[in-house]
RNA sequence: UGUCCGAUAGUAUAAGGGUAGUACAACUGAUUUUGGUUCAGUUUGUCUUGGUUCGAAUCCAGGUCGGACAACCA
């Protein structure tokens, strides 16, 4: 009863206000994405936050594209968005658009000039920087700052209707040009686009900047705790006046940090560029922090709602460790993926004491961790079979529980065999192990007595198929290239890739269905990759299994 | 030389005047037909200096360090 989990500080706000009955104790968020790219993990954070929160205290939450500019958004990025947060297991109760709104907003600017508190600059862009000053210097008022209220609304509504060319004119707040905060030093409200809009066509030309379309947006819908990135900290006092100004519904934004994952990088302008000059294959490449790339990849919505529970919410800034990323889809995988059998970097092993030609059918559980098994499928067991190169020492150091000369180790599933002899190439490579079995060690059913440390995979030689199969390793040789001297680009992991062409996988990994993880044993998670077929199977590597071996 | 935000093990995150806890990571050991899983255990921490107090991670003051802010981006 008393066993729960601490609040975070938002959850301690919300808490507070439906103690005290804000809001009729009402709980609407909202999740606000511009539809200019694709999801990350950190976006991952933010709908995990903000639906977890209504689940959490029976409210809801709206999905709401910030499309106020419409020369980087596009509905491809809209169709994206929505089918990631669906996959990540969200529904959203409204699916709205700033742009939903513009008529609105265009009627709260006209409302801010009738009042005194807003004009329209004909300054430069140059002109207008000039004059918001510096941070330790107070800014300078335009000329254009007291035109009087009939020529500020004709010409608004000038500009709106088309008679001036793109950055000629913007509408300003009129606030103090002295404040230490540049957000309120006349900030923008609208400006001049005669550009194509995905959703209003050419209707307008002119658009809202964010200040004047995100909080309003939040307050036409009744936001009741409106959650963004630390960044907008010092948007907020611009976020409160507006809505003060305006007299419309009080929404309250809140700012927690985002998440930043070590060995990545997370904006979106970074990762467009990584896509466009083809370091990646995509957005969804499997490499990628997106939330398309991660579940291409084989991550699990759970694992990933797991993750974001796990790191946590607060302001101070972080860089969490992809190993935490990484535990939380092995906990996940390891409960849900089929085992199966594949040899990835083969040699080969041949019983010599088994009988050239004869076949046999074992078995071999679906998920030991299951009661039961999860049931299980057939293993065809011959006299040549491959084994993993690695699984093999000519010189074994101790402790090393695999096969060398006079070492013993059981085949999964199978028998226990011991190596006898090995064939070397003029190179030195090793080509063939020679084993001996003992019959009477058969996996089930093993009256031997003998005791083996070390349990190999493998693949029958006559039964084996093939497939693709793509390892995976970190984008990134740093921690934080975001922040290392010079481009981001120079640290990407030149290994961060590596294609088997033909591994050798057991017949029943045929029939992989997309979408499933499966554990390769000993090797890893890997599912099915989208560009796979029946003619050429292809898998990703999702994760490694943890690796407690250390080499001495 | 401005304003704002922040500072607890390697990384995150609790403790809201009264035992510094949890997770991941690392390391030991046990179990194991996956060097996986599971189980048991170990190591590692309150930025600093003062003050208030019987008692401070917590409250106050100064400092230090890190971050954000001067797009017709969001």
């Amino acid at each position: 009863m008393s066993e729960e989990r601490s609040l975070n500080f938002i959850e301690e706000i919300v808490e507070e206000d439906l103690r005290t009955g804000k809001h009729n104790r009402r709980v609407l968020t909202r999740f606000p994405p511009e539809p200019n790219g694709y999801l990350h993990i950190g976006h991952a954070k933010s709908i995990c936050l903000n639906f977890g929160l209504a689940q959490k205290y029976g409210g809801a939450t709206n999905l709401r594209f910030d499309d106020t500019n419409p020369v980087t958004e596009d509905t491809e990025y809209v169709e994206s968005i929505k089918e990631d947060v669906r996959w990540l297991g969200f529904n959203w109760a409204n699916e709205l658009y700033a742009s939903d709104y513009f008529d609105i907003i265009y009627s709260f600017a006209l409302t801010l000039i009738r009042k005194g508190l807003a004009y329209v600059d004909d300054s430069t862009p140059e002109e207008i920087a000039a004059q918001k000053g510096t941070p330790t210097e107070p800014g300078t008022p335009s000329p254009y700052r007291d035109r009087s209220i009939e020529e500020n609304v004709q010409l608004f509504e000038e500009m709106k209707d088309g008679k001036y060319p793109d950055g000629a004119k913007v509408l300003r707040a009129k606030i103090d040009l002295a404040s230490p905060n540049m957000h309120m030093r006349d900030p923008i409200m609208y400006r001049i686009k005669h550009a194509h809009h995905h959703r209003t066509g050419d209707k307008w030309c002119i658009y809202p900047m964010y200040d004047f379309a995100h909080g309003q947006s939040d307050s036409i819908e009744e936001i009741t705790h409106s959650l963004c990135t630390l960044e907008f900290i010092p948007h907020r006092p611009l976020y409160e006046w507006f809505i003060e100004q305006l007299e419309i519904f009080p929404s309250r934004q809140y700012e927690f940090a985002r998440l930043n994952l070590n060995y990545t990088v997370m904006s979106k302008r970074k990762l467009l560029q990584l896509v466009n000059e083809g370091h990646v294959e995509g957005w969804d490449d499997p490499r990628m922090p997106t939330i398309s790339g991660l579940r291409r990849r084989g991550y699990t919505p759970a694992a990933i709602r797991d993750f974001c529970e796990r790191i946590g919410v607060a302001k101070r800034e972080n860089i969490i460790d992809v190993s935490l990323l990484e535990f939380c889809i092995r906990e996940d995988l390891n409960k849900t993926a089929w085992r199966r059998m594949a040899v990835l970097d083969p040699v080969k092993l041949v019983i010599t004491n088994y009988p050239e030609g004869q076949t046999e059918t074992l078995h071999g559980e679906n998920n030991p961790e299951v009661e039961g098994g999860e049931g299980g499928r057939d293993i065809p067991f011959s006299r040549e079979l491959y084994i993993e190169r690695e699984d093999f020492m000519e010189v074994p150091p101790k402790k090393f529980f695999r096969l060398g000369p006079g070492l013993m180790v059981r085949l999964k599933h199978a028998y226990i065999v011991k190596c006898e002899d090995f064939v070397k190439d003029e190179a030195g490579n090793v080509t063939e192990i020679q084993c001996t079995y003992i019959p009477e060690s058969k996996s089930g059913q093993d009256t031997s007595g003998i005791n083996v440390k070390g349990t190999i995979h493998w693949i029958s030689v006559p039964h084996a198929k093939t497939a693709e199969v793509r390892l995976y390793d970190r984008l990134f040789r740093v921690e934080d290239p975001a922040n290392e001297d010079g481009d981001f680009k120079e640290y990407l992991n030149p290994d961060s890739l590596q294609i088997i062409q033909n591994a050798y996988i057991e017949d029943d990994l045929t029939t992989a269905v997309p979408g499933k993880g499966y554990q390769f044993i000993r090797k890893g998670y890997f599912t099915l990759d989208k560009h796979s077929t029946p003619e050429k199977l292809v898998f990703n590597r999702t994760v490694t299994l943890k690796d407690g071996w250390v080499k001495k």
